[in-house]
DNA sequence: GTAACTGCAAAATATTTGCATCCTT
DNA sequence: AAGGATGCAAATATTTTGCAGTTAC
């Protein structure tokens, strides 16, 4: 597997073994994370300090980008690939599957732009639906 | 000051010093509060458990509704009349100001609809935009 | 008087920091 | 070899739970 290393790579990062299992799960993975998941989903387990840095880290460099949640969590996700270092292109929508569930980024739909109030200036727009997703409509 | 009186009598919650004075925290505040926040903003201080749970409460009765962040925290504000028990009407954008970092509801601007794919449900959205607010653009 | 609410104590969880060691380049 | 990354220990911070005493109705 040879996609991680890459990634790494074009950051300047340093590759070592946790940095390329923790990206793996993410890319073996359709749904937002958990830094809980993260810590379970590897093994062997990295020292939860371990997780907590390289999601630090992957933040920082535009690697995975956070989903905004209503209980005290986190999610995280891959970026698209326009995604760098202090600037997220991650202005699509996340799924939140109120059967599932699970969260997932729905990479196609844009937002639609808002007309705020004068006097208010966007510089990044968060969109959060909860529902019931593709695989829990049947 | 009667209003809080009147929000607790409405839900059928009773009437106490400590539920009377966290409303009435939120009442004075034109942004969104954290839990940490409230905690400070009452003299004398409730217990931090108290906080919790009527927060909590709050929430489950349609008075307050959660704001999503993508740091740990979770924001709460009132809601509008229309909140009721397991039914919250908080359809609109919530507005992070990056320089004053106030949280704060977009009461009238309405969130637009998207067109989701086929097979997703959306029961709720979400939006919260981060940007620069109307004091801090001079 | 009874049911509900609060505060205290303590447990369980989550996050951060410092430092010595190990790994990548 | 040098700088950065990891793991361990421990300090902090956050959230939850149980229970006894108190308050609202």
């Amino acid at each position: 597997m040879q996609k991680e290393y890459a990634i790494l790579k074009k950051c300047g990062l340093s590759i070592t073994t946790s940095r390329k299992a923790i990206l793996d799960v993410f890319l073996q993975s359709s749904e937002a994370l958990s830094h809980a998941d993260i810590e379970r989903s590897t093994a062997p387990a990295f020292d939860r300090v371990t997780v907590y840095r390289t999601l630090q880290t992957f933040v920082e460099y535009g690697i995975i980008h956070q989903i905004p949640t209503t209980d005290n969590s986190v999610l995280y996700a891959l970026c698209k690939d326009e995604c760098a270092v202090g600037h997220h292109q991650d202005e699509h929508i996340h799924f939140i599957c109120i059967l599932c569930k699970k969260t997932s980024c729905l990479e196609h739909v844009e937002i639609p732009k808002v007309n705020l109030p004068k006097g208010f200036e966007p510089v990044q727009t968060a969109m959060v639906i909860k529902g019931i997703c593709l695989h829990c409509t049947d």
